[in-house]
DNA sequence: CTTGACAGTGAACGAGCGTTCACCTATACT
DNA sequence: AGTATAGGTGAACGCTCGTTCACTGTCAAG
């Protein structure tokens, strides 16, 4: 792919995030500056080639899988390529990435440093899954005796109760309920 | 919003998220299962006026924003409102909310302990943003004597150097080089 | 029973889309 | 000079989209 079919990508690119659609040949033809809907034609069947964008069985230019997806480098200490601007085997879409079932999935702000040894801070974004059961062990933003808060679920030979990451506070053993809310998926900070 | 237009909704969602465009009058007959374009058209005149969906400029089927998004609930400690089915006042997309510079960030997966009591375990998948410069006391990815690393990055009295968030490594001393690659931009961990 | 509102059918229509063809330059190659 | 090749113009053409209209059946209220 050359200097110039980037620049249309990246045009088309920003077109379909703000428009939330891929665009006509006449708004590219405005958009890439032709006078004739002919070039752009000849242009977007090089990016077909190219994979850049595909069409759709009714022939409507879709995005190609990697619109909107960021490139997925390996780890730190493998540092930046030589040339990041080149071909990337990974990317991800942090959509598809973050999220599994799309109708059950919220997002909740930390408060409190009781799930501090499991490196969740105050003020984390937390992605939780609503689900009534969950594993031992597993992080739950559960319910008990009316109140609700986020611990290390726990079940051993019939009893269950709920227990922070952080040696400050102790176990909480349910006195008359504990339901499971949801249970943590992701944690997310930004900087 | 009834029920029904609530499945349609999500029928429309889904068939977006698949498709990465919106469903023509054809598509959503065979998707709601009705024999006249007429009545997809009632449906759709319907929810643009709920605001579910809207028409651009050349009267092009958009999703509304809400399309993709989750639903942001405030605190854990909060816990879940009543019935969370109803109308939120906050939602985030994901993508938006974590990617800032679109064609300058990167993902990365954090190796070593280094950085621990920054909260950042092994494991954790980070984002930056490709930059030369940092502040005092931002996280880093930087290229130290040919090696890459993520650190504090420090800067006083016209003195750089990193800073390990691990008490059992030491700051590094540039001997030759110091080039910072990305400054973090997020934290993510997934269960 | 009559009436009106609602939901869906089926057919027709204009508009704009993507495609295609002939043509017109430059630039590079022989 | 002669000639391909690439990149662009401008107009024409079908096709399918979204819209619209007249009509039908159903259900509830008067």
């Amino acid at each position: 792919m050359d200097r110039e079919q980037k620049q249309y990508k990246i045009k088309i690119e920003n077109f379909y995030s703000q428009n939330k659609r891929m665009p006509t040949y006449t708004e590219m033809l405005r958009l890439f500056g032709f006078k004739s809907k002919n070039a752009v034609s000849k242009i977007v069947d090089k990016m077909m080639e190219a994979g850049v964008v595909a069409k759709d069985h009714l022939g409507r230019l879709v995005p190609n899988e990697s619109f909107g997806e960021i490139p997925k480098l390996g780890f730190v200490t493998a540092g930046f390529p030589a040339n990041v601007e080149e071909e990337l085997a990974d990317t991800v879409k942090l959509d598809d990435f973050l999220v599994g079932k799309k109708n059950f999935t919220y997002m909740l702000e930390v408060d409190g440093d009781s799930m501090i040894d499991a490196h969740i801070e105050d003020g984390d974004m937390v992605l939780v899954e609503k689900c009534t059961v969950a594993e031992d062990m597993q992080i739950v933003i559960a319910e008990v005796d009316g109140e609700f808060t986020m611990k290390y679920f726990r079940k051993k030979g019939g009893k269950v109760w709920l227990e922070p990451a952080n040696k400050k506070y102790k176990p909480i053993y349910p006195e008359h309920s504990l339901n499971i809310i949801a249970v943590l998926k992701a944690v997310i900070r930004k900087y």
